[in-house]
DNA sequence: TGAAATGTTGGGGCG
DNA sequence: ACGCCCCAACATTTC
């Protein structure tokens, strides 16, 4: 019988995956196939860190394969003529796998159909509802996340594939020559960070335990400030941004099992809780269509006017914000945790932004870009849109006069400092009175910097330099 | 998924 | 008893 090939991408998963699982009922011998493709492993988005997770993950599937006499499959170079030695060597007849919504993935699959002679069968399975199947009364993709998730709740939401995987069901790689799956040093990465455990297994894992209590307690404790939820017994928010990324988990299986926890949830504000943290796969499905169906934004603004502002060319400044040592202790404690975990708390995430954006007034794509090489669970659409939506540029964005003021948010999302002291042993001493702002200490601690810049002058300056901007479309 | 500036109201101190 | 001022508390407007 011939093969049949099932290329995994943003899916490093078994179960409840829509291509892989089409690729078996073929009932061919499916070649469980990955590739390493140079152009992802380069440019100024990559991420150490991100591989290294890719990489535990990409061990933790060949695991989960043994069982059923098979191994994952690695092949290294550009896709296409990867696919097409494979598919010489192996005979195979068909490829499936599921849609990757990016710009390059677009361009790189567009390519594959007109280049490959096989049968081949993508799917939709990173999304609920994939780009262009939710589409405001004209046609036209929502640019309004409001909108946007209100057709997004009404629509019918697929089933979790179940179902055991036949066994011998994969091909035993029998005669294709295997290469063991990569370590961080083949890709001459001498130093990262710790990840956290990659895998379904324990994406399953996280899933359950937060759908337990800690969903229900979501809308309540979300935007506290913590320090690490992979590794807290009771972590206010999921931790599963970088399953997600990775495709450990399938949205299908975070939907249904929050909506079981919702039928199970005893009080109205439970069930409220649930609907939030619901809301918040669809930010991530508002984001890709986004990115999908307005590609420019990738690297512009959105709201092209925007372009136009005079952004502050600090390159020093960039650097201390990216090293934390901005002087303003919620903006450095965050970005520290930044770097030590490759994943920051999203109210962090804001409040950085806000300060980049606004309070040094650094263009947005500078802060994307950074972000990308530290993030875990970096995702060109979510980080894009989360970027702009911060600085003011993008769709439903917040107008660009809403400036945080980063100590009232310390205040408010770290009132006793416990988050700043943890990722800023300097500070540990201060008391909670100066934590949020030390420099206003008779004698602050000598290690930690004076602010980079007075917020009150700041949030005036960005206001007059986007003011500027908005004139000049008037006249 | 803001914050600051400005406006309004009302109670209390005081001459 | 009254007017005046101050200012906290809250509301509204502005950026």
């Amino acid at each position: 019988m011939t093969p049949v090939i099932h290329w995994f991408r943003r899916d490093l998963r078994l179960t409840d995956n829509l291509a892989l699982r089409a690729a078996l009922k073929t009932g061919q011998p499916v070649v469980p196939l990955f590739i390493f493709d140079p152009a992802l492993l380069k440019g100024e988005r990559f991420s150490t860190a991100r591989l290294k997770f890719m990489l535990d993950g990409l061990r933790a599937l060949d695991e989960s394969l043994k069982p059923f006499g098979t191994r994952l499959l690695i092949r290294y170079g550009s896709p296409i003529p990867a696919l097409r030695e494979l598919i010489d060597t192996a005979g195979a007849s068909a490829l499936f796998y599921n849609r990757d919504y990016s710009p390059y993935a677009v361009r790189r699959d567009d390519q594959l159909r007109e280049s490959l002679s096989v049968e081949i069968h993508p799917f939709d399975d990173a999304l609920l509802h994939p780009p262009g199947q939710i589409l405001s009364g004209s046609n036209a993709p929502y640019t309004v996340y409001t909108l946007f998730k209100r057709r997004w709740l009404e629509q019918p939401k697929p089933a979790v594939e179940s179902g055991v995987i036949p066994n011998k069901q994969f091909h035993s790689l029998e005669g294709l020559d295997n290469p063991c799956i990569p370590t961080l040093h083949d890709f001459s990465v001498t130093e990262t960070i710790d990840t956290p455990a990659a895998g379904e297994s324990t994406a399953r894992q996280r899933l359950e335990r937060f759908i337990e209590r800690g969903i229900f307690l979501y809308s309540q404790r979300r935007d506290r400030l913590a320090i690490n939820p992979f590794t807290d017994d009771d972590p206010t928010t999921s931790a599963l941004s970088p399953y997600f990324r990775f495709g450990m988990i399938s949205p299908r299986q975070a939907y249904h099992a929050a909506m079981n926890a919702r039928r199970e949830a005893s009080t109205e504000a439970e069930r409220e809780s649930v609907d939030v943290w619901i809301s918040e796969l669809a930010w991530r499905e508002f984001y890709t269509q986004i990115l999908y169906h307005f590609p420019h934004v990738h690297n512009t603004s959105f709201r092209p006017e925007y372009e136009q502002v005079e952004y502050r060319h600090a390159p020093d400044e960039l650097k201390r914000w990216q090293n934390g040592e901005t002087g303003y202790p919620i903006v450095d404690a965050a970005m520290r945790q930044l770097n030590a975990l490759g994943w920051m708390h999203n109210r962090a995430r804001m409040i950085v932004a806000s300060f980049l954006t606004k309070d040094l007034l650094i263009y947005w794509r500078e802060g994307d870009v950074a972000f990308m090489q530290r993030l875990i669970d970096g995702d060109p659409a979510a980080n894009n849109g989360g970027w702009q939506w911060s600085a003011g540029t993008g769709t439903d964005a917040q107008p660009y006069f809403r400036i945080f003021n980063p100590i009232l948010q310390s205040q408010k999302f770290d009132p006793d400092g416990a988050y700043i002291r943890h990722w800023l042993p300097e500070l540990r001493d201060v008391p909670t009175k100066f934590i949020h702002a030390p420099w206003e200490m008779e004698t602050p601690p000598a290690q930690y910097p004076r602010p980079i810049v007075d917020h009150a002058f700041a949030r005036e300056r960005t206001l007059r330099a986007f003011k500027a901007v908005k004139q000049e479309k008037i006249s």
